[in-house]
DNA sequence: GTACATTTCAAACACTTGTTTAAATTGTGC
DNA sequence: GCACAATTTAAACAAGTGTTTGAAATGTAC
């Protein structure tokens, strides 16, 4: 029983870290029992199948985060007025940094691996995520929509998934980003600095003057 | 002769799309000959590797458009006085559009594969693009610094990485969320629409109010 | 301690991967 | 037509993939 727990345990482990750096199809499951130091045919005795295992590594965390994520939403969504975009999105840094007790690190992982999710070709995921935590994301939208009632709903699709890109993109290469921000500028990065510098990023691109044809006070136009 | 030439060119056609659509790793060999209707030992034969036919793949596309961007980059920086955000980053509008001379939906393409070089784990075309074009990017880096004097230089390294992740999680994605932006709100999605809505949420981000202590949560409104 | 279920393990499975080989074919210059 | 290089071809290569198997080992209940 203890040591049922224990292999899981330490397949979930090896395969997060592998899964977030290399990405799900090129991570093999003898990479992860090796580093996990468990036999090969365990991955498929306790989860079933790679395929299962991936939505395994990602539930720990989405789990934990949903919940927290609902309730904060909950909360906004009872105010009496629309809040504004930048509380919309400050919402997300307790619960993102919370899932650093889930794990060491879990933050960064789970970020990591929300991104591997998108740009591998992993549409089972996608599925499950959104069959599992649709209704709680849908809340979010509804937010964002309250805070900036003036951006048509299709806008607003597009820059909400430009703003997961940043997100997910950021996170993916963190180290590398923050090794030269140290080297570069000095400035000590953790996970906490980085958040607080993508937030008035993302408020600002979500919230951007709508660009259209009529009034391009901008010189977006190209020669068609 | 014209065998070679043919043979080279169905291999870079087909594995362009093949790559674009599921990745670089997640493409085999065997599929790109079998699209291009040729022997699957051509690869190597006039290639070398998968790896070198990566880079040929992208090269055909990066040689035609650093030119145009370097001509671009080169007359902004003649300007006498700096030039305003969105104009330096509408500077890539045109020659982007220009690459759908190459191939048939040449910018689409070429963005999807941009977006695979960065999240597929492929650290030889982020040494390849960095080695042969690092300078022109450089000047690039120069024009937003001067259009955005007041930013520092920290913030903005950390927001045009930012606007990096912003643009390749889109078009490495960029097939799904034309998807569902089709079917849920009925717009025809083109490359072209794409652009046009990153530019205001890029310039907006980049040129955002950095965040302080002393005045957190700025009210950010959008405006059409 | 015996009986039974759970878990581990080495080995093999069938299949795919990128690359190489050597023979066959085609093209080119004279 | 001949000689020689360039190209194409089918076949095989070694290595890696996820999964399955059946026997060992371990844990648990009586």
């Amino acid at each position: 029983m203890v040591a049922k727990q224990n292999t899981q345990q330490k397949i979930l482990d090896a395969a997060q870290s592998l899964f977030a750096e290399t990405g799900f199809n090129d991570t093999s499951l003898r990479q992860i029992t090796s580093l996990a130091e468990v036999n090969l045919a365990a991955v498929n005795y306790h989860f079933g199948s790679k395929k299962e295992l991936i939505q395994a590594v990602l539930q720990r965390y989405l789990r934990v985060l949903m919940v927290r994520l609902d309730q904060e939403f909950n909360r906004l969504l009872a105010a009496q007025q629309p809040n504004n975009l930048t509380q919309v999105l400050a919402v997300f840094v307790k619960p993102l940094l919370e899932l650093n007790s889930v794990h060491n690190n879990g933050t960064r992982i789970f970020l990591q691996l929300l991104g591997r999710g998108y740009t591998d070709v992993q549409g089972h995921l996608r599925w499950f995520i959104n069959n599992h935590y649709g209704r709680v994301l849908d809340k979010f939208v509804l937010l964002v929509q309250q805070s900036c009632p003036q951006l048509p709903a299709s806008e607003l699709f597009w820059r909400l998934h430009f703003s997961l890109g940043t997100v997910v993109f950021t996170m993916a290469s963190n180290e590398a980003l923050a090794e030269i921000a140290e080297a570069d500028f000095n400035e000590e990065v953790d996970i906490e600095g980085v958040i607080q510098r993508l937030l008035p990023y993302l408020a600002a691109g979500i919230a951007a003057p709508v660009y259209t044809r009529s009034h391009p006070q901008q010189q977006l136009r190209s020669g068609t």
